[in-house]
DNA sequence: CAAATAGTGTCTCTAAGACAATATCAC
DNA sequence: GTGATATTGTCTTAGAGACACTATTTG
């Protein structure tokens, strides 16, 4: 009988075949549209950020931020890194949507990916519009259910405009998963992933856990409802909205000025 | 510039350091006490499935069941292959609650691991109670915080007694995380891997949506209501949670017979 | 009959949703 | 003033929780 230091020394873990892994981010912002009318709010979309591929596989594809695993690194901290490295900017948030690990996922090989739903404050994003030789590129995101049950995902970036198809499948303990009827040319399984993180956004966002992060420091209440009707595609009463957050928020002495109509006042996250 | 099969054909994997894979179960099942009164309803625990381990590290820990992830099988096949063949019976739900990757958490090395709730039924579990020679065993679960904030948790299976301390590390998106302060003799992470799961398992009961899981086909709407009862570590009345089932249920034409009381009508789960 | 559970009816309170009404600013 | 949003108030309704009451069985 060897003793656990002997065994230790002994072991090779290499003996066993290992695959590679990766996080992959799923990184969102809310974006205002041109107002068309200067007593009008701006509009907003969701919107997700995507990478063109500059090498293979799937070079020239448009695919999620993403990167290996280090040793001494945590998952999280994977994601953080690469999130930071790909975007420029630190997240406001960051939550787990699940390992994909179909062996055939990956050309390259073994790969397996944890996929990671990170949020963006508009106020952090400075990018300006119009830079379209970057490689990276926001897309405006459309996830709807079709007459017939299929999901079709439409990403929309100027004049690219990609669109997947997807089947659900069973969703066993109410997380739904998504099979790839047409990649719609996003590279890997991308486009499953996407549409289970979004599922994923869409089911949290009832509970407003998340949606500050999505606005600066200070807000009006508007702004925020109009978050949550963003992300989940719905829209609500006013006056409804505001007695259900009233306990999340509390108020600040500031108001909006200059906009065409009555200002509003600014409120900020409660903790 | 090479084309994409050239590239496939030169991409050696080995050329990054990878971790090991591993899945591992928190298999849970809801047991009958002795009842000390021939008219009064058996009361009922959640029990975990732990294994002692036979061999190093940890050896002679208990453990939780769980395995390597294999080429070409995905987390979830591996999952249920672990499960199946550590507990012998097919588990009748299976829920991931998230990927454990803190780089020291194997003293073997750079182990990685998804941790899976598995859900097996009172009626496929068949094994004898007193079999105390087998490695694999069902302990029962008490998982409570305490006043300072720090949560206990006691699996206890006769004379054996694991008592685990840990703290909450700040929750993102709702899940919570921990920490462990102390194992209480628990093998590797699996006392922080527990815990999650039980965080996991008790938000999701409110839902109803797998406390089927636990019954045979038919039941009485007293057993599903303890099912709850027991996971959540709560109590509600009778009444209010007919109501809330009632349209997740169909009748059957048979009663429960041989009770001290009033008989129950059996029900099945409404698909 | 006694003890225990099975099952029904109903009251109250809260929260959600719908909608009406008023307030305030920039032009 | 006009057009837009901001903000408040109130009505209705659905659902949760509390509780009282009846029904049915076995020893």
């Amino acid at each position: 009988m060897s003793s656990e230091k002997e065994f230790l020394n002994t072991y090779r873990q290499d003996d066993y075949p290992r695959p590679s892994v990766t996080a992959d981010i799923v990184a969102f912002t809310i974006r205002a549209e041109e107002s068309e009318n200067y007593r009008q709010n701006s509009r907003t979309k969701l919107s997700l950020l995507l990478i063109r591929r500059g090498g293979h596989p799937f070079k020239d594809c448009w695919a999620l931020p993403g990167g290996f695993l280090n040793p001494g690194e945590t998952i999280e901290q994977c994601a953080l890194r690469e999130a930071e490295e790909e975007t420029a900017v630190r997240p406001d948030a960051l939550m787990s949507v699940g390992l994909f690990s179909e062996p055939n996922r990956d050309p390259r090989g073994w790969v397996i990916s944890n996929a990671f739903v990170s949020i963006i404050s508009e106020e952090r994003l400075r990018w300006k519009p119009g830079d379209d030789a970057s490689d990276a590129q926001w897309f405006d995101v459309d996830f709807t259910q079709e007459e017939n049950g299929d999901f079709i995902l439409v990403l929309t970036h100027g004049d690219i405009r990609l669109r997947a198809v997807l089947t659900e499948e069973g969703s066993s303990f109410g997380r739904s998963s998504f099979a790839i009827k047409d990649s719609g040319g996003i590279a890997f399984d991308h486009a499953r992933i996407i549409a289970t993180a979004l599922t994923a956004l869409r089911s949290g966002a009832k509970e407003f856990a998340y949606l500050f992060d999505f606005l600066p420091e200070t807000f009006t209440l508007a702004q925020l409802q109009n978050v949550q009707e963003t992300i989940m595609n719905i829209s609500v009463l006013p006056a409804n909205f505001r007695r259900k957050i009233a306990s999340l928020v509390e108020e600040t002495d500031e108001y909006t000025r200059g906009a065409g109509h009555r200002p509003a006042k600014l409120y900020r996250r409660k903790r």
